[in-house]
DNA sequence: CTGAAAGCGCTAACAA
DNA sequence: TTGTTAGCGCTTTCAG
């Protein structure tokens, strides 16, 4: 068994609300017994139980994140952001997958209830009513990524209509006329419908066609971007260059070129979207929209604690040329 | 403030005790009592205080896993089994970067023995005496993932020399023989040492040269499988297949490849290690040893949580043939 | 400057 | 079948 409190208490001759006091930082004891006291902890070994003191302050020092899918690099990436912040502040942080998955979901923010989180980090997905309930009754503070909803509540993500309307200009800029996208899940209004806009939006702007058979939707994941590709190849046979609405996907349609052995960037260019690790290690290398996805996460610890005064963040992205891009 | 037990307890007309018999299925209450104090709880939406809880049982139902890197294709697909299979068993799961950083490691082992984790699981690192006592004071069980150690710890993974050694007498049979390897980090005990001697044992048995020259070594990333491979290519100008030590650094060799305009797999067979993500979407679709990495995850929690008898697992690999390898 | 004591919300003897 | 009660390890008044 571990000490206790008491334990060190009664070796060192004062009271457990003393050491509590001392452990604290609080005031309230001579700097005599305060050296006593640490010294028997030292020796002691003894370790506070976080349990105890969290029943409590109400406070567990435990944020809960809450992700589609776990081995997801768009997901990873942002994960470990928070993780690294998190930690400098002294929190835990737990995983949840939701799997898009209304009764996983619930299930998962009332283990959390249970357990106190301080703070949740909702990641990619639709904030439904029945979530929103759920966690302002466990009253956890929320914080949303690279997602948004009609309730007032603090996000952290980039614009991503103006981030596709970026992409797609980028590439009329290089000449191209003759554009193409691979969109992801269709309807989709987080991260589907506003990509979708900024691409149309930017070719109208430009004064270029921007037909709706132009887009063909996918399900932001590799194979479906080969597919898509496949589908918009066939669409528009002397498409110059494509706007993807993932990395993966551009990764997929890259694939796909290559069977086809069409050359990119030399007959068709792509560019990609989120700046994944898939990204560098594509070939040739991806040029891509990205979106500082580790920044994200730790910018989401910050305002789920409530050092960033509850504050949405739009943030930038940035164009990252590579080598899929090229100038006609 | 959230209703407590005592509040159950009151409005139903019966002690905190009864209440509490009944939320844990003991015995010793009517079925009256039983269905109107359920009904409270309904009523009330009375949700179990999961600290209060783990003060008394010494049992917080949460996990911890240790790994070097968050954002890491192969850390990143076992955390999704461990997610997973936490899930089912009703336990949380918190993720903890050790960073390869002792400091870093005691800090969270620290955080992990306040929080009371119940187990632990310690992934591709070497645990170190330190690691191994504080764990082993804090009282959590512990499982290791991808390697193992000289305690007498269960541990999940698969058998690197044999899966080195059947990976390159693969590319034997396919008829290379002046093969070469792309290794991890030199001299690393655990993933690196076993895959080195695999390689030279399959070359040995089938009478082929295995100088150390072959041995190109890098640290299991992108890059360095680029530039592991340019050295090797400039020491064995002549070499018909390379085996990799990651698919990440097969997929770096690949690239280099591409750049010089050597053909895979007409000029040079690739064949990778681990099975991740990156596999898949290569160009072309790499050749790799195959870990079972979610299964590993999953399994490793039935361990920790003792559902398997604290015994260590061989998980077997598995050839996964794609398109980098071809017949000579 | 220090200690006693009352909880935090729950479980588990021990009685009844 | 039920209730009473003593904690779990800690924080925090309130006295001294």
């Amino acid at each position: 068994m571990a000490y206790t409190m008491k334990d060190v208490a009664k070796r060192a001759g004062v009271s457990v609300a003393t050491v509590s006091r001392i452990l604290n930082g609080l005031s309230g004891y001579s700097e005599e017994t305060k050296k006593r006291v640490n010294q028997v902890i030292d020796e002691m070994g003894y370790q506070p139980n976080a349990i105890a003191r969290g029943l409590i302050s109400k406070k567990t020092r435990t944020l809960a994140v809450l992700l589609p899918e776990v081995s997801d690099l768009f997901a990873s990436e942002v994960l470990a952001g928070v993780e690294e912040e998190a930690h400098e502040k002294g929190y835990s942080v737990i995983i949840c997958k939701t799997a898009k998955n209304g009764v996983r979901t619930m299930k998962y923010l009332q283990t959390l209830r249970e357990n106190q989180v301080d703070g949740i980090i909702f990641m990619s997905e639709t904030l439904t009513k029945e979530y929103y309930e759920a966690i302002r009754k466990m009253g956890a503070s929320l914080v949303l990524v690279s997602t948004r909803s009609d309730y007032d509540i603090p996000y952290v993500k980039v614009d991503d209509r103006q981030a596709a309307y970026d992409a797609t200009s980028y590439l009329v800029e290089k000449g191209h006329r003759s554009l193409g996208m691979l969109s992801g899940t269709e309807g989709d209004l987080i991260a589907t419908v506003p990509r979708v806009a900024g691409f149309k939006e930017a070719l109208c702007d430009h004064g270029l066609p921007a037909e709706e058979h132009r887009i063909a939707y996918g399900d932001f994941g590799f194979s479906s971007g080969a597919l898509a590709m496949e589908r918009l190849l066939r669409r528009v046979p002397d498409v110059e260059a494509v706007f993807c609405a993932s990395d993966e996907m551009a990764v997929g349609a890259l694939s796909l070129l290559h069977r086809k052995g069409i050359k990119v960037p030399g007959e068709i260019s792509i560019i990609g979207y989120d700046n994944t690790r898939a990204a560098e290690m594509a070939f040739p290398p991806l040029t891509t929209m990205a979106q500082p996805l580790y920044q994200m996460g730790k910018k989401a610890v910050d305002i789920v604690l409530g050092h960033r005064s509850a504050e949405s963040l739009l943030l930038s992205h940035q164009m990252v040329e590579r080598e899929t891009v090229g100038q006609r």
